[in-house]
RNA sequence: GGGCCGGUAGCUCAGUUGGUUAGAGCAGGGCACUCAUAAUGCCUUGGUCGCGGGUUCGAGUCCUGCCCGGCCUACCA
């Protein structure tokens, strides 16, 4: 039976350049959508610019130009990318289009009809200078809790507490860097714990969900009242005027997801189809692919929306985790920012996407990308198992062609067709891991095949061209098969195997049949090995590009001033307040039963000692700490915690986690003395 | 604190509803081959399956407690 089946990837923020963390999803995508289509099934995959939010706004605003100049260039970049990389797009859209205007006004006036709309007043710091409200994250002040500066609108880093914006002390715009003032606005905000039951239901029932997603949700929001969702955003705001609440305008996550049918409307309108058959019909099966992060406006909000306006709901939504590099967090300092552009500046997207198939599977689980692993396995299973097979049969091929029978190979044939339903069933459930395991399975067998069989011997003896032929008939139909497995993650390679054997790859079931009396065209190269030298390169060229324009001597990155912005200039009397002191430990122990904290005993020369607690467990051993010299905030008021009563601070630079840098005085400073 | 996921060979991971001596790839060692992009084939080293209990004729697999890691979430400070 054909399936009609719509497939989406989540829509990249039109803010910055695809990097390899994206290319998870959108190879992942990519790859089902082509197993789809070899299928047989009725495939298409759409995708957008997210274009609309205050990010957008802002940058265009810094840069001087238009947010429609912006995102054009950010599209035209985007696709540019994903070309590279052989995402092959149906319809590629914006969320900043007509259509998606439309869909957007029409599935807001199912949800005023169903009553899901209501206004509330949203107390809010404004920023005078800039005319707009601010949100969370373009505050920062002094966390009204334990006044820690530099802290963000709604939460605090240090002690964690979460309160509102308003609540901050000395509360700064990063956007002026001037004082707002509270003004409270209008909101709309949509009643999701109307639909409470349904998605109940819906995140439950039917395999919509990986199960540890449905679990997720049932106990993070399912489990109480579903809060209602603040939709609209006041003037000014890139994005759409809400067309009966003027001034106000649709938050980016309303639009964005409708993005999805936006694309879809596109191309209907482009091609000359029916816009119902895809959103509205009970037929198409639409499967949404995304990262873990938004998986509650997918899960949530979308499903509501869309039950609301009587869409189709998603057959599935697909979780993914996120991309880490040499088992961390991309970082632009240690170049493993890579992007798409920088990536295919070095290295051949083939890698990447029989890499990320090894490595997924169908769980959110994140993934590592190791650069000395991914090396590896593409000259391993790739070049010297795959590729390896056509290299070494091909050539004794060309002067005979391929055998008018197919000759007996001791099943070999026989056992990779069926192998195809159990690879099919892997690709369909999304794990890909095992399909490339199921696949290289069978490269195995065929190189054992063409070991025993040693056509280079056969090919010196003149009398043998006919067992030549019908070996290099095996091997090649044997390698056919493979391509065809692997040609969703490797369309490339089905085009030069196309090439090779002069028959074309249209579908999966190809496998299940031997191509036989033909002619082999000259083999040429696949696929390369990894260039050892060029991942180097890459990793170079990653680095210097968030560095320019720092000083060329140090190459130091400007993002730990991007993420936490100069604070407001202070006096020297001010500075004079903070009595900081070099302080030797001279104990510190581990607090069990907190995650973050030692207890440290400080002394200040003589007799005078404090106990304080610091959040650096996962940075530093109780036992390296014993002896050294640190700087104490001293005259922090005593703050009394769980384990204990913290007489102070001890300075530390670093993100917090495992990035803590504690800091020391040179040589010769002496315990007690103030710094200042 | 709560939730979810994981912990199997040096590394990356498979292990189907509990069923013989726990597997693969890479890395290591040896041999063979020399058609192929120093590719391939054969042999081999290597595991108290995180730890402790329990259920069972039988546990990597089920139950339970704990330890460790990741992610999420909350609170206290």
């Amino acid at each position: 039976m054909t399936r009609r089946i719509l497939v989406t990837s989540a829509l990249p923020y039109a803010n910055g350049p695809i990097h390899i963390g994206h290319l998870v999803e959108y190879i992942q995508t990519d790859i089902w959508v082509r197993f789809q289509k070899l299928r047989g099934h009725d495939v298409v995959y759409f995708c957008a610019d997210d274009t609309h939010g205050t990010a957008i706004m802002m940058r265009a605003r810094q840069e001087g130009r238009s947010e429609e100049d912006l995102i054009a260039e950010m599209s035209k970049a985007h696709q540019r990318d994903f070309a590279g990389f052989d995402v092959d797009f149906t319809h590629y859209g914006s969320t900043h289009s007509e259509e998606n205007r439309e869909l957007c006004a029409e599935i807001w006036g199912a949800l005023r009809a169903a009553d899901m709309i209501v206004e509330k007043e949203v107390t809010q710091l404004y920023d005078p200078e800039a005319g707009m409200f601010l949100a969370d994250r373009f505050v920062k002040g002094t966390c009204p809790i334990c006044k820690a500066p530099d802290q963000y609108g709604d939460n605090c880093e240090k002690c964690n507490a979460t309160y509102s914006p308003v609540d901050l002390i000395d509360p700064v715009s990063t956007l002026t860097q001037t004082k707002p003032e509270v003004r409270t606005a209008r909101h709309l905000f949509v009643r999701l714990e109307k639909m409470h039951e349904f998605l109940e239901q819906w995140t439950q029932e039917d395999d919509h969900l990986q199960p540890e997603v449905a679990n997720y949700l049932l106990g993070h929001f399912l489990k109480e009242p579903l809060r209602d969702w603040d939709i609209s955003r006041p003037a000014p705001y890139f994005g759409f005027e809400i067309p009966d609440s003027p001034g106000n305008y649709w938050y980016v996550w309303f639009d964005a997801p409708i993005g999805y049918m936006a694309s879809t409307q596109q191309w209907c309108k482009k091609t000359g189809r029916d816009f119902s058959l895809y959103w509205r019909n009970e037929e198409t099966e639409i499967h949404h692919f995304i990262g873990k992060d938004i998986t509650y406006f997918h899960t949530l909000f979308w499903p509501a929306m869309l039950k609301v306006a009587r869409f189709n709901l998603p057959r599935k939504v697909h979780v993914h985790g996120f991309l880490t590099v040499g088992g961390e967090k991309m970082s632009k300092r240690k170049g493993t920012y890579i992007t798409a552009e920088t990536y295919l500046k070095h290295l051949d997207p083939s890698y990447l996407r029989y890499y990320y198939a090894s490595k997924l599977g169908p769980r959110q689980d994140d993934l590592d990308l190791n650069l000395e692993e991914f090396a590896t396995k593409i000259d391993a299973d790739l070049v010297g198992k795959v590729v390896n097979l056509a290299s070494r049969s091909a050539k004794f091929a060309v002067e005979l062609g391929l055998s008018n029978r197919y000759p007996e190979d001791g099943g070999l044939f026989d056992h990779a067709a069926q192998a195809g339903e159990a690879i099919a069933d892997a690709y369909e459930s999304c794990d890909y891991n095992r399909a490339m395991r199921l696949i290289l399975e069978l490269a195995d067998a065929a190189n054992r095949y063409v070991e025993n069989a040693a056509p280079w011997k056969l090919a010196k003896d003149p009398d043998a061209r006919a067992s030549l032929q019908d070996v290099c008939t095996v091997a090649l139909n044997l390698f056919r098969q493979i391509a065809i497995y692997l040609a969703p993650v490797l369309p490339r390679m089905a085009r030069q195997t196309e090439k090779l054997l002069g028959v074309p790859i249209e579908a999966w079931s190809d496998a299940g049949r031997p191509v036989l009396g033909i002619p082999v065209a000259p083999f040429q190269r696949m696929l390369s090995r990894v260039d050892r030298k060029e991942i180097e390169k890459m990793i170079e060229d990653s680095r210097e590009t968030e560095s320019a324009g720092s000083d060329a001597q140090y190459n130091d990155s400007d993002q730990p001033l991007r993420d936490e912005p100069l604070a407001e200039e202070i006096t020297i009397d001010d500075f004079a307040k903070v009595d900081l002191r070099v302080a030797r430990v001279v104990a510190a122990e581990d607090v069990p039963e907190a995650r973050k904290l030692l207890k440290i005993t400080l002394s200040l020369g003589g007799e005078e000692r404090r106990t304080v607690f610091a959040g650096i467990k996962q940075a530093y051993q109780p036992e390296d700490l014993i002896g050294r010299l640190v700087i104490l905030c001293a005259n922090l008021a005593p703050r009394k915690m769980r384990f204990g009563v913290s007489e102070g601070m001890i300075l530390a630079s670093g993100s917090g986690g495992r990035e803590v840098y504690l800091l020391h005085p040179d040589e010769g400073a002496q315990p007690g003395q103030r710094v200042h």
